[in-house]
DNA sequence: CCTACCGATCGGTAGG
DNA sequence: CCTACCGATCGGTAGG
């Protein structure tokens, strides 16, 4: 049993957070949950709100670099979006606690902090929002679409995710894959 | 100044919830909305959790009684499916506070009601599986898609309204119901 | 990382 | 619906 870091910290508040919300998760079950007391935990970090932001922020930078690494490749539209798809569900299973922290408990920071957030998943809304123009411009996507509504429903489908896929379900995460695309595809062209 | 009544009671700890969430509310924080204190609210109702429950059965009540208003009117599958995407959103917009809760607090809820509230969320998103199974059956549908996974992708795409929608926008509810209601058939067909 | 606390706030009750 | 509380729990600190 060696001393816990503050990463360690911050993973354990985000299993918690994902599972039981912000305000739902006092200190003392954190602490509990890491084998030490909640006042301990003090000694890693500042307060309870910085470790939402720092939960949060790793969440955000998951999805962030699953993004720029799609982005990175030279693709057509179709098979950028098929990356973006696969990336952002990776990072939902992969990542979960992280994941639906930050998808879920952003209106419980302070103002500045949710502000700063917010403009992270609007970045990132932008990746698709990017491949769906780009798509409409090389005419492989249809036209009488806004793209920007249809960047919104993509992720929204994709977001919901967390709240209802079984690891130990019927479908595989490649299969989740395939048939989400498979609708994406079929509402753009 | 009369005196309140149940409902006026359940009606402000909708609006609290959908803001702050059921463990972001306080007793006190509700009692001051309505102009009493804390301690008065436990003259109408015998405690916070039965409150979070009577908000997330009137929030399900909405959505079951738009479905089936839809579902009484024979039509075709995709006229239906228009129905229940205008239904679902005129919910989601009108009685917001009650929509958010029973769309966001759940978990907040008891095991057993928890159990009893998924029940009737299953029970409303079976209107929108059957209405695509209908449509696969009659051939305008496309086959090679999974119903029950489309289903859940529809209502994402309309639940997540609630998270990005400005009733002051550009856009009007009817042009949102239109532009989800194409997202979504050129999807299935 | 623990001991020993702090003031504030929580859900809720008794009695009127 | 208010007064006057209750015990429990909250986030957080001082000092080691």
């Amino acid at each position: 049993m060696s001393r816990l870091t503050r990463d360690d910290i911050v993973v354990g508040a985000g299993r918690r957070f994902a599972t039981y919300g912000y305000h739902g998760t006092s200190m003392r079950d954190l602490g509990e949950d890491l084998g030490i007391l909640g006042s301990s935990i003090y000694s890693h970090i500042g307060g309870k709100q910085e470790l939402l932001v720092a939960v949060v922020e790793r969440g955000a930078a998951f999805f962030e670099e699953a993004a720029s690494t799609v982005l990175a490749i030279e693709a057509p539209p179709e098979e950028q979006m098929r990356g973006l798809i696969a990336g952002h569900i990776g990072v939902l299973l992969d990542q979960r606690p992280e994941a639906r922290t930050y998808l879920t408990q952003v209106d419980c920071l302070d103002k500045d902090e949710a502000e700063r957030i917010n403009k992270m998943r609007d970045e990132y809304e932008g990746a698709f929002y990017s491949t769906i123009v780009a798509g409409i411009d090389e005419g492989v996507f249809r036209e009488d679409c806004d793209p920007r509504l249809a960047a919104i429903y993509v992720l929204s489908i994709l977001n919901a995710l967390e709240r209802w896929y079984d690891e130990q379900g019927r479908l595989s995460r490649s299969e989740i894959v395939e048939d989400m695309y498979r609708f994406v595809i079929g509402a753009l062209t």
